[in-house]
RNA sequence: GGCGCGUUGGUCAAGAGGCUAAGACACCGCCCUUUCACGGCGGUAACACGGGUUCGAUUCCCGUACGCGUCACCA
């Protein structure tokens, strides 16, 4: 029976690299990625680099019925528009592969066999789940498997064996407690008769996520595992399983959950964007990077913008809380527009180009409009929108022309419109300079206020009450023909509706 | 139900026995302004509750409440 090939296992240990954090993203191929994903990624990538580690990607694929085509490019395009470069992983290789679960899979048959020869695991005949009280409308019940095939003499084993009946391997749980420490949440301690001997090996021969997960860890040498707070409970089982081995128990960076509100976790179920949502939804991803990095993380001062770089300079695992956090889309948007302001004309420029074209086609001057927009644009899928009237004044009201503050009423609207007309008309240098000038200097000779000339200027021109740009950008990008035009135009709805 | 974890303003959060309990977003007001935005100034708003310990608790301990997680041959 003792049929355990240990030359092999040395070989495998011996792969496995010694002094230096270690630390791994290790997503299952959904075709997204969470939110909160990406803030466990982040700051498994943050700790890596913060003590000059290396970052692995391994890809848990071992669930098929959940497989989706193309899901894995999807993790590799994320972490790559998020600067989570990684050290080793399935497209780069490195000292520990395989970095896919599903390439592994021999792996952990032969672990789980060499656990039962080390007594921390046994092999279960009883059939799935033949549990007494399959009611399950029975919410409250405990159904924890009482571990009688633990306690099968060698022969019964052997005999069942021959019988070829199926069985999986569970874990062996102690009796005693069991005291673990997470580098977030601190020391735990649970009493062991609170375990269940889980199944490690399904009777498919496949293992289960989190024996998997275990040895993973440790035959990739992972010495931080970050992970989401839900895997608080079972770590006591992990840990047991290292003891076991004999094998060297990882530090634990528990994450809280990134929350959609109150009670509820972000998730695509519920219409929570994901990354690439977030993407779509016309947000920079190094905002959405940083804004993240923010939900459960503080670096404890007062500054709030981080680049990835200054990230890995002031993250510190001891800043992470250990309640959850509500994902907060406003803040975001603040956020968002604090890296728009911050890029250089040029950079929005470009960025903004495909947003821009779509919602105006007549005019050339796409910088100009890049220009008004820059300082004033929260996300970019708000632009078009906000250009619409450039193309086709739209229908409004004149009660738009009355505003207190500029002093304009309908009648002193039209009056200022009247004399804007031909001073308009008489300028050859239509530039943003030469438009500017002749307004500003008609303004002296009305001896009116700036607002009380160029609100029913841009009023006449934009048709709306808020636009990008004040009433000269407005005037220079539209051209002169297309002013002068909209000009009249206002002047005849204001004629014709003098009371 | 057992076990575990959590609880500072609407949200993110600092705080770590003695503070007028930071800051940011959002909101409101004022100023600036050619609208909006930006910027400046100011404002509303919080330690879940009850017991201890202590000269003194947001901070330490114990309960209670509420919430979350977990108890799969899913990850």
């Amino acid at each position: 029976m003792s049929s355990i090939n240990m030359a092999w296992f040395d070989e495998m240990e011996s792969r496995i690299p010694r002094g230096g954090v270690r630390t791994r993203f290790a997503p299952s191929p959904t075709g997204y990625m969470h939110v909160g994903n990406l803030r466990t990624a982040l700051y498994t990538y943050l700790i890596a680099r913060k003590y000059g580690g290396k970052f692995i990607l391994r890809i848990e694929d071992t669930d098929q019925e959940r497989y989706i085509d193309g899901a894995i490019d999807v993790i590799y395009k994320t972490m790559k528009k998020c600067g989570l470069a990684h050290d080793e992983g399935p497209d780069i290789g490195g000292p520990v592969g395989p970095y896919t679960q599903t390439q592994r899979r021999d792996f952990y048959l032969k672990y789980a066999e060499l656990l039962i020869e080390k007594g921390g695991a046994y092999r279960c005949f009883c059939g799935r789940d033949d549990a007494d009280d399959e009611d399950p409308s029975d919410e409250k019940a405990i159904k924890k498997y009482d571990g009688r095939c633990s306690r099968l003499s060698e022969r019964e084993i052997e005999e069942k064996l021959k019988s070829g009946a199926p069985y999986v391997i569970r874990q062996k749980i102690p009796e005693g407690k069991t005291t673990f420490s997470d580098m977030v949440f601190g020391e735990i301690t649970v009493e062991n008769d609170t375990l269940d001997d889980n199944v490690l090996i399904k009777s498919d021969g496949l293992p289960t996520y989190n024996f998997a997960n275990v040895i993973d860890d440790h035959l990739m040498g992972i010495t931080h595992v970050v992970r989401g707070s839900e895997y608080l409970s079972s770590t006591p089982k992990y840990n047991l399983l290292y003891k076991a081995f004999g094998w060297d128990v990882p530090n634990y960076i528990h994450c809280p959950p990134v929350m959609r509100d109150a009670h509820n976790k972000m998730s695509k179920r519920h219409g929570d964007p994901s990354y690439e949502d977030l993407l779509l939804l016309g947000y920079l991803s190094d905002a959405i990077v940083n804004y993240v990095a923010l939900l459960g993380w503080s670096p404890g001062g007062e500054r709030e913008i981080f680049t990835l770089p200054e990230l890995v300079d002031v993250f510190d695992i001891g800043g992470i809380s250990k309640s959850p956090a509500i994902f907060d889309i406003a803040k975001l948007n603040y956020f968002n527009s604090e890296y728009i302001r911050a890029m250089s004309l040029d950079d929005f420029h470009r960025l903004a180009l495909p947003y821009i074209k779509s919602s105006v086609k007549k005019c050339t001057d796409t910088m100009a409009i890049a220009e008004i927009l820059h300082q004033r644009c929260e996300k970019l899928t708000d632009i078009p929108d906000k250009l619409d009237f450039f193309d086709r004044l739209p229908e409004y009201d004149k009660s738009l022309y009355i505003n207190k503050k500029s002093k304009t009423d309908e009648s002193v609207s039209l009056k200022m419109l009247e004399s804007a007309l031909p001073v308009l008309e008489d300028i050859d240098d239509w530039t943003h300079e030469g438009v500017h000038n002749a307004l500003f200097s008609l303004v002296e000779k009305l001896e009116v206020k700036n607002a009380t000339l160029l609100w029913p200027i841009r009023i006449a021109v934009s048709g709306k009450a808020v636009t990008p740009g004040g009433a000269v950008e407005i005037c220079h990008i539209l051209g002169k023909e297309e002013t002068i035009s909209r000009i009249k135009s206002g002047i005849k709805k204001l004629n014709s509706a003098t009371h």
